[in-house]
DNA sequence: GACATTTCGTGAGTGCGCTCATATCTTTTC
DNA sequence: GAAAAGATATGAGCGCACTCACGAAATGTC
């Protein structure tokens, strides 16, 4: 049946692949029923089965697009370090403002996308984005996810240097900002304050301190 | 055989509790077998049944001693920590010392005892220390642990602080000062620098920091 | 269009952490 | 000492994340 003579738009192009038109729709939806799952029912209590099953394919196949049940958690970090470096990055006002302003925006751009997930952010993302785990297989994905988001922080921090002033602590900056990064996602998890506006005083604060601290106080 | 009239100290105690007794011997190799395999072979890729093998007990056994592998973990941190503690508080040299000498002297403390089990300690201890796993069975254990290390740092800022200072910013230093000891802890898995000297002296430097904000800046 | 090649979905299978009904041993009771 | 009561060890079993041999489907080649 069905030989009917419809012609596509150009007969070279038989619908732009089939196979990775296919790939792209399944990927997507295993992270959307896995990230509803997550939501509703916890990290760890989803299995990977029901995501295979809310996504219409077999359990197998679940793994021949991710390494593991963390490793899909880990494409939804991946999607929200792009946008927070985004809003940074095409947020005009930011331009000329200072260091700490930029870091205060790239920290509650992630906070904000975070938050309707909050319930298993604790368990995946320290688990995902924990570089200590020597076996890990997804953790080459994680690594490559930090030296991104790194790399856009030095970028920042560097814009405001002057840049008589590139010694020992300027790659250093980075690295700490990650382990501070880390502790504000903990104080978030914790936070019980209305809009999380501890979390946000915090993060005020802290960015003050820590850039003055760079700035000036260099001993 | 063995019908000996060999009458123990008193009629009442029949080898001071035979239960008991075995009770202790059976946890502790089960503690000592965990840690030999975790070190040896790292924690993941160990299996319950050969700590039980190793103990000689039945892998049942092993979980009614502890709630999960990873709990056996969290009774090694249990002894790190006051270990630790006892460190600090019986080095008569620190009794009138600044601070930011005893807070290093924790530190340092926990990290000397962490040493030989580096290699798992990343997948287990922010596993086990994770405090947003709502679902974990150990996780009142580690809230535990987690207190009693506050509840010293508490004393040691108080000590160290003037009666008349006890502002809002005094609550939040022992929650600070958690995050910052999981961020020392990753650097620390991070540092690949001869005995660890990075990390002592990103240490010495950043208490340095801490505490003179905390002491003369109070905004 | 037909065959060879490559890619990918499939679900039974594997070994894991952990549970639970049962057996075994200790303690208590008489 | 025997028997009841209680505590503990046991290992088969469960559901899980993850693997793998296989077949089906898309693509490349003529």
């Amino acid at each position: 049946m069905a030989t009917k003579s419809k012609p596509s738009k150009t007969k070279k192009r038989p619908a732009a692949g089939k196979r990775a038109q296919n790939k792209q729709a399944i990927r997507r939806r295993i992270v959307k029923s896995a990230l509803t799952l997550f939501q509703t029912k916890g990290f760890a209590t989803t299995t990977t089965k029901a995501i295979a099953r809310k996504a219409g394919i077999a359990e197998g196949t679940v793994f021949n697009y991710f390494r593991s049940k963390e490793d899909i958690a880990l494409s939804f970090f991946e999607e929200e370090v792009d946008h927070a470096i985004a809003a940074v990055r095409e947020n005009p006002r930011l331009r000329k403002a200072p260091l700490e302003e930029k870091l205060f925006t790239l920290v509650q751009s992630q906070l904000e996308y975070l938050a309707p997930y909050e319930r298993f952010i604790g368990a995946a993302l320290i688990h995902a984005l924990n570089p200590a785990s020597h076996l890990g297989a997804f953790s080459h994905r994680a690594q490559q996810l930090r030296h991104r988001y790194l790399a856009f922080v030095t970028e920042l921090v560097e814009e405001s240097t002057p840049k008589q002033q590139h010694d020992a602590l300027t790659w250093l900056v980075p690295e700490a900002f990650w382990i501070y990064y880390l502790g504000v996602l903990l104080f978030w998890l914790y936070d019980t304050s209305e809009d999380k506006q501890h979390t946000l005083a915090f993060l005020d604060r802290s960015l003050h301190v820590g850039v003055s601290f760079l700035t000036d106080g260099r001993r």
